[in-house]
DNA sequence: ACCGGAAGTTAGCAATGGCTAATTTTAATA
DNA sequence: TATTAAAATTAGCCATTGCTAACTTCCGGT
């Protein structure tokens, strides 16, 4: 492998780290609004481990990316862009997640183990993980 | 899925987020000492993609960690804990490779895929991935 | 042996993403 | 309605990991 073929593989791990955490709140928002008609501060809070204050800072980097759209001291919503990155991540995820019980990964940990791959698929493996499935019962 | 469960899983993806570097640059200091026998901080940076500053700042904190060896002015070498680290990510890495191919995904995809991945698979995943491409000629 | 370019080092800056503590606003209940 | 607990906000701190610029050290070719 070139220097630079593998320089650029772990260019595309440190922009992949930082787009994580962008997709971990949208689709978490997502399932919030789905779950409860809309995603309080506290309920993200809860739910990723981290404070109010943390989720407030990254809320606000959310709307600066016109991912969500928020009133203060109210609750977040998806822009319609945001709403097509959840949903792109949901897919990711359940695909993931059905190809490692295809596998032979046990439910649990599938579930646990998808949160952090689904953002390190190329389209082109996730286009394999998905014919790969639907061969072989997923 | 409970809170409590949900925000386990993003506090250990956190924490995977800070490892992961730690054992991509032990992983590639391994590469070129069995490469060139000498890992040089300029080449390091070449293969990762960053300045040869910031590859300086990582190196100290890997011998602060005792995963490194290094005099001013001198190559990089692991120590004992490193070379153990090292084979343990080079070997995940080749699990997760195996993987890959054996699920359809091309070559060149599976190793880069395979980089950002096998920071993420728990144990369990990747037992269950040796045991697939054992079953399914790897 | 020297000298110039390559490599390594150091200092200082910025963005990210955590935190706590203090404050303000909301909303529920007495 | 008045009070109070919960939620949201703000300010300020820290560590990480990148960068550039300036400097020092090393080493190979003349």
């Amino acid at each position: 492998m070139t220097p630079d073929r593998q320089a650029s593989h772990f260019r595309r791990a440190r922009l992949a780290r930082e787009t994580e955490l962008v997709e971990d709140y949208v689709e978490l928002i997502a399932d919030l609004i789905d779950e409860d008609g809309e995603a309080r501060a506290v309920d993200i809070a809860k739910r990723l481990g981290v404070t109010g204050a943390t989720v407030n800072k990254m809320v606000a980097r959310l709307k600066h990316m016109e991912l969500v759209n928020t009133e203060p001291y109210r609750s977040v919503f998806l822009t319609d862009e945001g709403r097509r990155m959840a949903e792109a991540s949901r897919a990711r995820h359940h695909i993931v997640v059905a190809l490692l019980r295809a596998v032979g990964v046990d439910e649990a940990t599938a579930w646990a183990d998808a949160e952090g791959m689904e953002h390190r698929c190329s389209p082109e493996t996730l286009a394999a993980f998905a014919a790969f499935v639907k061969k072989h019962g997923g």
